[in-house]
DNA sequence: CTGATATAATTAACATTGTTAAGTTAAATG
DNA sequence: CATTTAACTTAACAATGTTAATTATATCAG
């Protein structure tokens, strides 16, 4: 009986075919910019069969914003590995977040910008991948709490200053790219060390 | 020969009214939601007559998000006056950013998240209303500076640094309205004085 | 007042969009 | 082979931004 299994196999691997035409083109072109005639296109269907995969364009991106999330959580996990100065991980996770943010800008717009606009009401449902970031974040502002290294105690405070500075320095770099900046890593540096630095006792 | 300026007067007259009405359904309902269409109902003219006084679509976005900017202008202006503790006033400053882009989060997504994404290479041209907002964050962060109240000397760096800070906690709030943030005005309160803090001798 | 001219506004149309409903093909099952 | 089921496509709809062609309106010269 393993017939239903192929066939769920075919499916899933159809999924997957839109999905990476609609990231690629989401990415290059802009989510506004990419119809749902043109992912078709991409993958020698017809425009309606997408609709059996996905309920619509904000579902479809909807899922691409998952895997966008789901690869930045493996990225930060990376760092956890090496147990030091849990100070100096926040400060590492910090950087690779924007630096995450600053390679796959468009990616990083769709999941924390464009995404939140066409998907009302989504807020870290349990669970969900989104959830999983932030509690990596809240664990390591757990340990420099614990260290006693941060001035305030409230984890989720903290973690809500620290993710507040790198979304902002990210973004900011991403959609003006033409403004006057400082040299970029120091800029970037600085705006990190300057937020743990005031949350330090 | 005053039939020349009545004219303009006209028209600019119906300018004003496209761009009220536009401002109005922007916010309310979206950029994206918008439609030219629409926009002419409101005002009660055909749809095309928006051409004769913009561009496209985008021309009308970029004329409102001026106003934005320059609303925000006067609102920070307001606060130069009280002279103090330059310290003090830039944390005000701060909040008084942070708590305009709550106040008219639409305006603000539309001035500085939308409206990079459709105006590409937009970069703070010479004389811009948006380079005087930056010009007077320039000017406050300085007075700190020359008071020796800051341990960065470089402005543009300390500036930057302050913008992104509220920047960023500004948008998280607006589009992630059902995430579990703390007590709005103490996670606002300290994402500030954090920054502040860090930037301080 | 009449006719010409310039300006303002409109109508009609185009290509493209997201999406639904109906129809068709192909494969699996009895 | 016949039938059921799943996968996919075709055709269509209403709405979009925008352009070109056309009409209405007001101003000016004689």
């Amino acid at each position: 009986m393993g017939v239903k299994e192929r066939r769920a196999r075919e499916k899933e691997l159809l999924r997957r075919q839109i999905l990476s035409a609609a990231r690629e083109l989401f990415v290059n072109e802009g989510y506004e910019n990419v119809s749902m005639r043109k992912i078709a296109e991409r993958i020698e269907y017809s425009p309606t069969t997408i609709y059996l995969y996905f309920k619509d364009k904000a579902d479809l991106l909807d899922s691409v914003c998952q895997e966008t999330l789901l690869s930045l959580l493996n990225t930060l996990e990376e760092l956890k590995k090496d147990k030091g100065n849990p100070v100096e991980t926040l400060k590492k996770s910090g950087r690779t977040y924007v630096e995450f943010g600053l390679k796959y800008p468009q990616d990083y717009k769709l999941t924390f910008v464009i995404r939140p606009q066409f998907q009302k009401g989504l807020g870290l449902q349990e669970g969900s991948i989104g959830e999983k970031v932030f509690d990596y974040l809240r664990a390591v502002v757990s340990e420099c709490i614990q260290q006693k290294m941060f001035r305030q105690v409230d984890v989720e405070t903290t973690g809500q200053v620290m993710w507040s500075a790198v979304h902002g320095i990210t973004l900011l770099l991403i959609d003006f790219p033409d403004f006057p900046w400082t040299e970029r890593d120091i800029l970037i540096d600085t705006v990190i060390d300057t937020t743990i630095k005031g949350l330090k006792a």
